[in-house]
DNA sequence: GAAGATAGTGATTGGCCACTAACTTGGAAG
DNA sequence: CTTCCAAGTTAGTGGCCAATCACTATCTTC
């Protein structure tokens, strides 16, 4: 039960991720991370200086992860086996859906952030997606186009997923041998 | 100043698009949009039900509006020239972002009624895409892998002007002749 | 086993917000 | 000019939620 604050604030950031995907940043009360973590709501703001650091450290780790992934996929690999890899992997994580719509909750809310003049969120999320951007570009040879297609493919991935297309809908026709450029 | 129900809620929409785009569905306050709409706040709830009704117009609202710039962009096109006609018309909505904006607030709030239980929402949601994605289809030529990539464009332009990346930033480069496939 | 530190709780509060009810204003037709 | 309806407002309510404060429990160290 009794664990050591470290413990906590990454067992919070590992709810708040699941919460803040499903809900959004104003949709996700500190009740409900709280609840999830099996603690009372005080406490998140002894570990954390307030909700908007909570979702700041979920957000963090969330693309940090989708960079874990990515990794080991295609370990020892590059070009374009490593694209196909990583493209396998993240396929993988719609099943748990959550990991790509914190993903989606991120970018709403620092568009929310910038239109109410907080400009400094926005910069640091910029940093960490272009920071995913490069390595995954590097990884797959270099090239600016390719990883712009890979990038395009995981974010109608993310839409597809939030609207709830069911797997076998035909929607999901479109990127068989997408990849592919010899016919 | 005075007008009828009709015009009212036509301009209640035409706010609320604004609005709901900037702070997404719970980031908005109805008195925000009544503000902007010049209106008391009391009177939206004459005009529609209730705040989702609002939201629900709006998303509506925003998908035909997509629809009618693709329409109009490629009017008379078809294959690859209506693609590159319809690409360009999209790129021209990175500068009023809201448009934008607008459709990932609905992909992320149908996402967050379906965690919370309300799948209606959700088939009426993916109804409209569907009915997107079939008219651009159909006007780029029929072929289901190419009318993919084209939304994944489009997807990942939305994503990077939440994000606020500059126009000139070296991100965009990816896209320049991404629709050539002959080299 | 006392003392200090660290983990954690219960009660509360002040502010915001969707929504309601009751009332007022404008204007068009007879 | 008056009557009547639709357009619009002012005042208010109940619920939710981030954050604070004062407190308790548990571990550690000597």
């Amino acid at each position: 039960m009794r664990m050591s604050a470290e413990e906590r604030r990454e067992s919070v950031v590992r709810a708040a991720m699941i919460e803040f995907a499903r809900g959004g940043y104003r949709g996700t009360s500190t009740e409900a991370i709280a609840r999830r973590v099996g603690v009372s709501q005080p406490y998140l703001f002894r570990l954390f200086p307030g909700k908007q650091a909570i979702f700041e450290a979920a957000a963090e780790r969330c693309v940090e992860e989708t960079w874990r992934v990515f990794d080991e996929a295609s370990a020892g690999l590059t070009g374009e086996a490593a694209a196909e890899a990583m493209s396998g992997a993240y396929m993988g994580l719609v099943e748990d859906r959550d990991q790509l719509m914190m993903q989606m909750q991120l970018y709403v809310s620092v568009f929310a952030a910038r239109a109410s003049g907080e400009e400094e969120i926005g910069e640091s999320a910029r940093r960490l997606w272009e920071g995913l951007f490069e390595r995954v570009r590097i990884r797959i040879g270099g090239d600016m186009r390719d990883a712009t297609q890979f990038f395009a493919h995981g974010m109608l991935i993310n839409t597809l997923v939030a609207l709830g297309f069911p797997p076998d809908h035909r929607i999901w026709n479109g990127f068989d041998d997408t990849c592919d450029k010899a016919e």
